[in-house]
RNA sequence: GGCGCGUUCGUCUAGCGGCUAGGACGUGGCCCUCUCAAGGCCAAAACACGGGUUCGAUUCCCGUACGCGCUACCA
């Protein structure tokens, strides 16, 4: 029987999404349309000390804006609801309270601070750090003792002492762990809620999750979660451990040493299209040399087979190359549309559509962010053009020069119509007129009409500065 | 410290016993061009180390080193 896979993204919505939170997502919904399969969208929210209001909303705006869109989750639906955890919370007890029944788990009354002493001793006598499961030989009457005293506990698992067991990850092959490696995990917290390994068991199994794909970061702790399967009489999913994304020290990607958060490079004017196909190629390759990928090309190149084991350094270089790539490719209306802020803040009147994008058309080749559009508006929103260099004053002041200048003004004076192509005719007459080439023509009427001695075709630049702008700022340069 | 995972150019990676170790970003050069950007071409640049196994190891096994992750009533 092969059933279609149903894979979830399950941040915590304690802030913003990362991008190692964008690649992991983006891995499980390419796995899941590869196959025809259900993506879902879980918020783990079951630590209140860490919930930030909005965020979730956030991931999944973010989400959205990345073009990763749900079959299930919160605010759209689906037969697995609800798909928020603290929702979910008498699903957790009880499935904790069939596990004290059955024997596989225990109340713990011991407090946080004695937790962290036991830890502090053990640390101090240079022994590993572990839970001493003193709770562990509680009998049933100083358990129900405890219990009537009102003593707040929380239910830890049951691990086996000796023994050790295997699981399979679909990336990293056979993985053994020793038992007495693994301490006896809190389920429920003191407060009531699950901890992050009980609750992600029980919705992954009632929402028919077939392959569990994260972050490598979880690798240590898939032991238990295999346990607590078996504790349940569940099958567990298949899980998948994806390699982390790295800073360029190779420590797992943080803040601190750059941007880590996708909002960070939407506002920064990265586009989704880049930013996926970017991290989609962070541990994953498509097996040949193609690289440049659509989220729907990827949906049918994607598969975990080709994820990488190692760690990779996101390199903001190699992002920033793949902007500048979509950003070219655009249609000019809608590069103009991700300019044009920015245009508007340079001085720049954008009420003109079809100005602006014969702007922004100029210089798409210029562009890696769109902001980068500013460094060239110079030459159109200045008064008159004054030459800061002197360099580029004794250019103009040259015989040559002025005559080319001087030409050019006559020719242009009387000039109809006035676009690129007529102007480059007009630029070839001034050559035939003065038998001056090449540089000693262009540059002259460059710097003259730009104030400067580099950029596009000379034709468009004249184009968009318009006849009488152009021959108003040549003539200002003859002597 | 313990446990786990990992290790091919600076970076992302291909490679699944025999290759001049391939591609991309970045870097350098050349070409194109009035110039710059883009684009094209070329170049420099890597198998962590030591043992095995094998006729032959980047590739398989073991060890070492290094790196990362985990080691919470956080996810």
């Amino acid at each position: 029987m092969t059933q279609q896979p149903r894979v979830r993204f399950a941040p915590s919505p304690t802030g913003y999404l990362h991008v190692g939170g964008l690649r992991t997502a983006l891995y499980n919904y390419l796995f899941a349309r590869r196959l025809g399969g259900t993506v879902i969208l879980r918020i783990e929210d079951t630590d209140r000390s860490r919930f930030v209001e909005g965020a979730a909303e956030n991931l999944a705006s973010t989400l959205a804006w990345a073009g990763l869109h749900f079959d299930e989750g919160p605010g759209i639906g689906g037969d697995f609801g609800p798909y928020i955890q603290s929702q979910r919370s008498d699903i957790y007890t009880a499935h904790a309270h069939q596990l004290l029944e059955e024997g596989k788990a225990y109340r713990c009354f011991c407090t946080s601070e004695e937790l962290e002493a036991s830890r502090q001793k053990q640390i101090a006598e240079k022994r590993d750090p572990a839970y001493d499961r003193r709770c562990r030989a509680l009998t049933p009457e100083e358990v129900q003792k405890r219990i009537e005293e009102g003593m707040p506990f929380t239910i830890r698992m049951k691990v086996p002492v000796v023994g050790q067991m295997h699981f399979h990850d679909l990336v990293r092959g056979e993985i053994t762990v020793h038992f007495d490696a693994i301490d006896d995990q809190v389920l429920i917290k003191s407060d009531g809620f699950p901890t992050y390994h009980l609750a992600n068991v029980v919705d992954d199994h009632l929402m028919g999750i077939t392959h569990v794909i994260r972050g490598e970061e979880w690798l240590p702790s898939a032991p238990k979660h295999q346990l607590l399967y078996d504790f349940l009489g569940w099958e567990a999913p298949a899980f998948a451990h994806l390699p982390l994304l790295l800073n360029e020290d190779r420590t797992k990607l943080s803040k601190r040493q750059g941007d880590v958060a996708v909002e960070d490079y939407r506002n920064k004017g990265f586009l989704p299209t880049a930013l996926v196909n970017f991290v989609a190629l962070l541990g994953w390759n498509p097996g040949d040399d193609r690289e440049m990928f659509t989220l729907a090309e990827l949906e049918q190149a994607f598969s975990l087979e080709r994820v990488s084991k190692a760690g990779a350094v996101f390199d903001i270089e190699k992002l920033r190359w793949f902007n500048a790539q979509y950003l070219r490719a655009l249609p000019p209306a809608e590069l103009a549309g991700h300019c044009g802020p920015w245009m508007r803040a340079a001085g720049f009147d954008t009420g003109d559509n079809t100005r602006t994008e014969a702007v922004v058309a100029a210089f798409a080749s210029y562009l890696t962010l769109p902001s980068d559009i500013a460094a060239h508006l110079p030459f159109l929103t200045i008064a008159q053009v004054t030459l800061e260099n002197a360099e580029d004053r004794l250019l103009l002041a040259g015989e040559d020069a002025q005559s080319v200048l001087k030409r050019f003004a006559d020719l242009a004076e009387t000039q109809a119509p006035w676009d690129a192509e007529t102007v480059k005719a007009l630029i070839k007459q001034v050559q035939a007129d003065t038998g001056i080439k090449g540089k000693g023509l262009f540059m002259p009427l460059r710097l003259a009409l730009t104030a400067e001695q580099h950029g596009p075709d000379l034709g468009m630049m004249a184009e968009l500065l318009g006849r009488d702008t152009c021959v108003r700022r040549v003539r200002a340069q003859i002597t």
